[in-house]
DNA sequence: CATGAATGAGTTTTCATTCAT
DNA sequence: CATGAATGAAAACTCATTCAT
């Protein structure tokens, strides 16, 4: 990895703007269906019909792409689902939007979600600071929204207390990032909606509680 | 990938069979830790403190002794699932042993955990059919294994029949993968004894049903 | 050999040309001088001064640029043989100009020359299947060539009815293969005029002396 | 190349006689077959069903079995024609003695043939000096016998003085090696009975027609 | 004599990155 | 801004040769 110090930002014409989206795009086509190692500069270039001379323009490094997609994607995310959170409706409500917004936020995103795998087989050699602290981000910004929203549910009593918040945020992340993971391995599509009821089903009668 | 046709297998000597079964455990950590592309030959056989030539003395190609991992431990680890489903005892009792086990398996075959990773970064373009397939056979039968599970348990009654039996082993497999998946990206331990409360309690309220 | 599949011909620049080129003379040393396995690609970037990546700009593998180098090369030599044989003149002329241009081309083609002991000695296993048919396409129309010249020849009565053109023709070729090959044996020089003199006769009038 | 110092030779046990000429055999059909170099010591060690040890007992490097495999063929098959040479009969019966020979062993020494393709394509960086001195040697004394057969032959009065006989040698010789060439290039049997008359015809009368 | 596991220098090949145009 | 040829460090893989058993 080389090319990590600062650079002045550059200001892109419209032109500019509009063929790093096409390549930022490509890029996360590509580095889904491949994998980061096995997707080439070559292959980004040759997918966005530029050369490679223009690649390097845009971003120092092959890392500092796939931040910028890592950073990009995450932020609107999250942000979406911190929005939710921030929301003055009950809890109940706040429960529904929420695993709605993630849903639909898995089939619009699937391609961001692939790039977590690619994380999770990267390490601390491969990747620079930039990236991981990026992902450990994102993961932490994911957990205390639902740690929150268990909390407050709690709280409320809309959530039982006999299970630990921590506990159950971890969970609810794991269901997510280990339905993706089936996903990819079975190539089969898992996020249909009566994968999403059964789900509720479990979820409603293991930490609900239902107003007598 | 070179060298993918057939070829006698070799018969070891003791020492040989030690000196593999040394290279494949560090290749394991290698894998686990540095992720499959950036763990090189090198790496591998001077952790090993051989030489190159030994390691293609054992196996052909870098994807051949990933292979060998994947299909050595997967095939211990679920054929001892395998084993409790096939047991004569109530499902209660299964259902306690099985997740004990998986349990145990996370933390015992933790560096294998971490293959798995490498397997969903890894695309089919990278890796060969037989290593895609062995993965796929790999969820294939943990999935098989809890599908009965879970049918047994509604058959019998301890199990609620409001849920789909294929979404609820799917949701089980995500939650096993997630949460590994989140022990990398983290960087943390999850799976202590407290998570397991968590998650038993979860699911006890949410697909058991109590005899009245 | 790898890369084998298509690949989109590279436009190359005047400068990227006359490198190409350079290389390909080096090349053709290179393999002349110390044979197809002992000219590492190494050899040849360090003769054209230039990096292994460069080469690999060029050609997809040290298979490739043989076969271009092989192509080249045969294409221009039998090309010019082809033209003399249609050629609306005398056989008798046709006879002279051919043997001058055979022997001309083996004094200027003679780094092409070491390239036919190359094919030989390498086999199918080595070689891809375009190399071999390339040489095969080389033998069979210099045959052609020398077939219609015979025949011609045996129609205008310039040439004995008493000999098969087929097997002729074979001698022919045997002649001119088996001259480079001791050229490069004894390592001498047995081209020079006093030879083709000496072959002339041979074929004009045997060598037998009937008795009386 | 290493190992190339003198050694002691060896007393071989009956047993070892015949193991090391099986290997002797299997060496020559694969140099053969796929060349000097594309043949490997595990290949000769495998088609003998030997390990690579015993390989090493017998020859020092790759290089001297290939020296021996020539030695032992060029000998028998150089003496023989030297036999002829010496015999005290008339030329002309000699001639037809010496075709014949050549002819059978073209035939017989098929394999053997090949072995010199492998030497011109060889050079003396990849051989020791004494492989290429033994090819040498071999080319030497053909052509010795042909010049000594030729001048008797002219002396005697039944072959033309208008020839050169170094030249007409080198021909001769170029006829027999570029009857292999081509058979080995087109893969197919050019040493048939109808060939060799061809030959005979054009030495003995030429070709041309001269116009009364 | 025989075996085959072990070795490592030497080869081919890849690909992120640079830079002249 | 755009291009794509050029680069070379680094990676995968080969195979003649050695040597403990």
């Amino acid at each position: 990895m080389k090319n990590t110090g600062p650079k002045a930002k550059k200001k892109l014409t419209a032109k500019g703007q509009s063929r790093k989206k096409e390549l930022l795009e490509k890029a996360l086509d590509l580095f889904g269906e491949k994998g980061y190692h096995a997707t080439t500069i070559d292959d980004i270039v040759k997918a966005g019909a530029t050369g490679k001379g223009t690649f390097y323009w845009y971003w120092q490094s092959k890392d500092e792409i796939f931040l910028e997609l890592l950073s990009n994607k995450f932020e609107s995310y999250i942000s979406a689902l911190e929005n939710i959170q921030k929301m003055k409706i009950p809890t109940t409500d706040k429960l529904i939007m929420l695993f709605t917004e993630i849903g639909n936020m898995l089939i619009k995103y699937r391609k961001l979600c692939k790039l977590i795998y690619l994380l999770i087989s990267a390490n601390s050699d491969e990747f620079n600071a930039d990236v991981l602290k990026a992902t450990n981000d994102y993961y932490s910004r994911f957990r205390k929204i639902l740690i929150q929203f268990i909390q407050e549910g709690q709280k409320e009593g809309s959530i039982s207390r006999d299970v630990d918040a921590q506990h159950l945020a971890t969970i609810f992340i794991s269901i997510v990032d280990g339905l993706l993971l089936q996903e990819k391995v079975m190539n089969t599509n898992y996020l249909h909606p009566k994968m999403g009821e059964t789900l509720i089903t479990v979820l409603r009668k293991g930490i609900m509680i239902q107003p007598a």
